[in-house]
DNA sequence: CGCGGCTTTGATGTTCATCAAGTAAAGTGG
DNA sequence: CCACTTTACTTGATGAACATCAAAGCCGCG
C-alpha cells in the first residue's frame, strides 16, 4: 500500500456525484482535508477482517474482492466490487471492527475518509445521510440477491453466471482476462477448484467459450445465458 | 390484517429505546400521529415482494419470515425476524418496491410509519439518521453472516443450527413448538422436505431430541452444538 | 366422508467432493 | 541463469451427500 498525493481536489473528483454531491463550499473543503488517497497493487490487502475501523474507504479505480474466513478455515469470497460500489461501507456503522476482508484483485486506488468525520457529516447533513442510507441498502440488497440466486443453481449455472458477470458487468467485452484464479472462483461460487476447471473445460469442448490461460472468450452467449438461467 | 387502536402513545412505548430514543417533545408527537398499529394472524402476508413501499414497518410482537420466490418458482426463506429486528428496513431506502415478502408465522403486531415522514426525520435529525444506519447495517450483516455460515454446512449441521436457533434465540427454552412446517424449514436452510424429516428422525433415534408433531425438545444440547459446529 | 396438504419411510439415481497423479507455470536461492 | 520448490492447473476414478421418485398414513376442513 502506498499513500499517493491528492491528484484532484474533491471539487473536481468525478466520484463526487456518487454521494457527495450535496456537499457544498466549506463542507467540501473540510471533506477534502479529511481524506487521503491510497494505492494497492494486485493481491494487496486493503482491509483485514477483525481489524478496527478507523476509516471509510471507497474504490476509485480497480477491482477488489470482499471475503471472509469460514469455520472450515477456507476463505470464501462474498462479493466482487468495482468503482461505484462502496466497498467498506459494509459493517461500518454496525461494528467497531470490520466483518470482512477486502483485497485488491487488480491494481486499485482508494479514497479513505476519517470515520468520525463521516459520522459528524451524517449528523449535520440530513440529505447526505439519506444518500448514504440509500447506497448502503442497495449494496447490501445486491449482495443478498446475488448469493440468493447463486445458491439455487447447479455448478454449470454458477460458472455460466460468473463468466457473464465478468463479461457484462465488469469488462464489457466478450473477451477478458479473469482476475481470479480457478481456486478463487471456487471460493466465490462455492465449489471445488477441480469442478471449476472441469466445467470450464466442458464449456470449451462444447464451443461455448474459448480458454487461453486466464483469458476467456465467450463464443456463444445465448447458450451461456440459458445455462445460467436454467441451471 | 387489522388496524388496532393505539394502545400506548409513543411516549410510553417500550420499543422507543430501540431507535426513537432521540426524538423529543414535538418530534415524538408528530411521530405518534404518523404511525398506526396493525395486527396480523399466523399465515397472513404483511408485505408482498414487488409491491410499492409506502410505509416502514417494525415488529412489536410475534414472529415473521422474510422470504422471496426463487427462479425455480419455489419459495425461499431468507431470515426469521422477531421483535427488535427491523423487518421492513430492508430495501426501504434503496428501491421504491419491496425486494422481499414478509409473512407472519405467529400472530404479530406491527407499527407502521409513513415512509415520507421517516425520510423527513432522517433529514432533520442527524442522530436519528446515524441510529438508523447502525441498525440497518447490523440487520444486513446478521443476515449475510448467517447465510454465509449455513452455506458451508452439511444437512445435519444445518438442522442442528436451526433447532438451536429456535431454542436459544427465539423461545429461550429447551422445549418449544416449531413455528414452521417441515417444508418451510427446508426453504429456510436449503434442503428438501424429505431430508428435513429424515434428519429430525435420525436425531430422535439418537436421543438428541424428542419430537411430538411440531413440538421439539432438546435432550442433548452438547452433541447438538457439536453437530452444528462441525457439520 | 373425501379431498388436499403435511408428514414419514424406503429405494434409486444424480450431483458433486474427495482422492490421486501428473503437467505446466511461477517464484526462490545459490 | 539454472536447479529447486512451490503454487496453479488439469484429468480421471471413486464414493459420499443429497435430490428425486414412489407409496402410504395422518389430519384438518369444507
Amino acid at each position: 500500500m502506498q499513500t499517493v498525493p491528492h491528484t484532484v481536489h474533491c471539487n473536481e473528483c468525478k466520484f463526487r456525484s456518487l454521494l457527495f454531491n450535496n456537499l457544498k463550499g466549506e463542507e467540501l473543503e473540510i471533506f477534502n482535508q479529511n481524506r487521503r488517497d491510497l494505492l494497492f497493487k494486485k493481491g494487496e490487502t486493503i482491509i483485514k477482517e477483525s481489524h478496527e475501523i478507523t476509516e471509510f474507504l471507497y474504490l476509485k479505480t480497480g477491482l477488489v474482492k470482499i471475503h471472509k474466513m469460514g469455520m472450515d478455515k477456507n476463505d470464501h469470497i462474498i462479493s466482487i466490487a468495482q468503482p461505484l460500489d462502496f466497498v467498506s461501507l459494509l459493517s461500518i456503522f454496525s461494528k467497531s471492527i470490520f466483518e470482512f476482508s477486502i483485497t485488491a484483485i487488480e491494481e486499485s486506488t482508494v479514497c479513505a475518509i476519517n470515520i468520525e468525520f463521516l459520522e459528524s457529516l451524517v449528523k449535520s447533513n440530513g440529505i447526505f445521510a439519506l444518500d448514504l442510507l440509500n447506497k448502503l441498502s442497495t449494496t447490501y440488497d445486491n449482495i443478498i440477491n446475488t448469493r440468493f440466486m447463486l445458491s439455487s443453481k447447479h455448478l454449470r449455472g454458477r460458472i455460466a453466471y460468473i463468466i457473464l458477470f465478468f463479461s457484462n458487468k465488469i469488462y464489457h467485452d466478450n473477451k477478458f482476462e479473469l482476475p481470479l484464479s480457478r481456486k478463487e472462483i471456487g471460493e466465490l461460487i462455492n465449489m471445488t477448484t477441480e469442478n471449476v476447471i472441469r466445467i470450464l473445460s466442458e464449456f470449451r469442448k462444447d464451443g461455448i467459450i474459448g480458454i487461453d490461460g486466464k483469458t476467456i472468450e465467450i463464443q456463444n452467449e445465448e447458450i451461456l445465458r440459458k445455462i445460467c438461467e436454467l441451471g
